[in-house]
DNA sequence: TAAATGATGTTGACAACGCCCACTTAATGG
DNA sequence: CCATTAAGTGGGCGTTGTCAACATCATTTA
């Protein structure tokens, strides 16, 4: 009975979950304000701390962001692994990772903002290490649903054929990247037809994609890269 | 020769072109810090006004940013426009308008994710009229490349294939943005191979775009509407 | 077991910011 | 010719990101 918290509400000297605790709160004020302009200061003060606690676990609010991001990236690949995950035709699996990418997309566009706009690449430096794994390993999702998928079934493993699957990815990642972001920034709506003019302009994709597969130059690649 | 300034370099108490002066070094600055946090108190230094003229002409940052973004539209239409002039082929207008697109977005990020982003629409208000005029005036040259281009040569003017068309923009759109931002914020690279890469997939998307119309719901608006 | 260490949290400070106010300047038009 | 008003000034308020110095406490080590 020597620490007695409910009687006056007063947290422990230390609070001992903080770093988890504050990127969880930053994620919740990114989602309700739909801005990265929170300050850390806030976010102290909902867990309960001073206003320097965070630097204690995050070197300045970029770093925070970029775990906010990281985070955002697991989201999305686990949403988009579960959505593919009980299906078979290559095709629709295709189709279902890219509604669970369009709809992260127009549920929360702050979000998406900061993981794939440019704020955390800022300033010449690279992305931080913790996003951009986090990163990779949403993106190896899309490129193993193209390789494995309508394509590579059908095609050699060929130096230049690999270059093609890489162009077809390109292609996928950028129709479905455009759409979510038109539809998340408001560009096209109205924002209660989303659903349904998603999935058609998801279908035409797909049509298209099979006619339409450039192939790419040597030395490109997709993703952000693991180095540098 | 009341006038001199030359002499002691000192400006008249009234500096007589501060809005146009404040934009313009906002665009520059954008540009080559590559971000929107700048301050406005920044803008005023080099101006070399008090920290308080801007908002003579600005009600608040926003409100300048949407003068910035406002500009990048205009921008953006003006290359369009100049790079589809001399061509008469369909395919080639839209192939080179999709170049000037995404040649603009890559040369310049943080302007298109000022333009696109959702900064300005932010806080369920809607966007500045000023912007949202000079983006529906910018969309208007993609909707007539793609409507009396390729398709509506060979499409009779009847409700339905209106609605086709709007998924053709759609489609289009979706790809020349998603690819533009793919590059702008580097997920895929490297830099130096960009333009080749553009091009490729310029050229698939174009090929793919003809096989893979999908029609669109009944009241969809296609870019920012004019009211609301 | 006692003391040193390092991780975590606190307090106080600083410069810079957005924005508000009251004031001044100078151009305009009735 | 003078009143109105757009445009610029100076000071100030509250807030922010970040730094430095100090406090607390669990853990290791002597």
């Amino acid at each position: 009975m020597t620490k007695d918290i409910s009687t006056k509400e007063q947290r422990p000297y230390h609070h001992g979950d903080l770093h988890r605790v504050i990127v969880e709160t930053a994620l919740d004020v990114l989602s309700e304000s739909q801005s990265t302009e929170f300050s850390l200061r806030e976010l102290a003060r909902r867990a309960g701390v001073s206003h320097n606690a965070p630097y204690k676990h995050f070197a300045d609010k970029r770093e925070l962001l970029a775990a906010v991001s990281a985070i955002g990236f697991e989201l999305l690949a686990k949403r988009m692994a579960e959505a593919t995950s009980k299906l078979d035709s290559p095709r629709q699996r295709l189709a279902a990772m890219a509604r669970a990418y369009v709809f992260g997309g127009v549920t929360n566009p702050a979000l998406y903002r900061l993981m794939f706009g440019g704020y955390l690449a800022g300033q010449g430096e690279s992305r931080p290490v913790i996003e951009r794994t986090a990163a990779y390993d949403m993106k190896a999702l899309i490129v193993s649903a193209i390789s494995d998928g309508a394509l590579g079934r059908e095609i050699a493993d060929t130096e230049p054929n690999t270059r093609t699957i890489d162009g077809a990815i390109l292609v996928f990642w950028s129709q479905m990247h455009g759409l979510t972001l038109l539809l998340a920034d408001r560009l096209v709506g109205p924002a209660d037809k989303m659903e349904e003019l998603a999935e058609n302009v998801l279908q035409g994709m797909l049509e298209g994609l099979v006619n339409s597969i450039p192939a790419v130059p040597e030395g490109v690649w997709v993703g952000p890269p693991l180095e540098g």
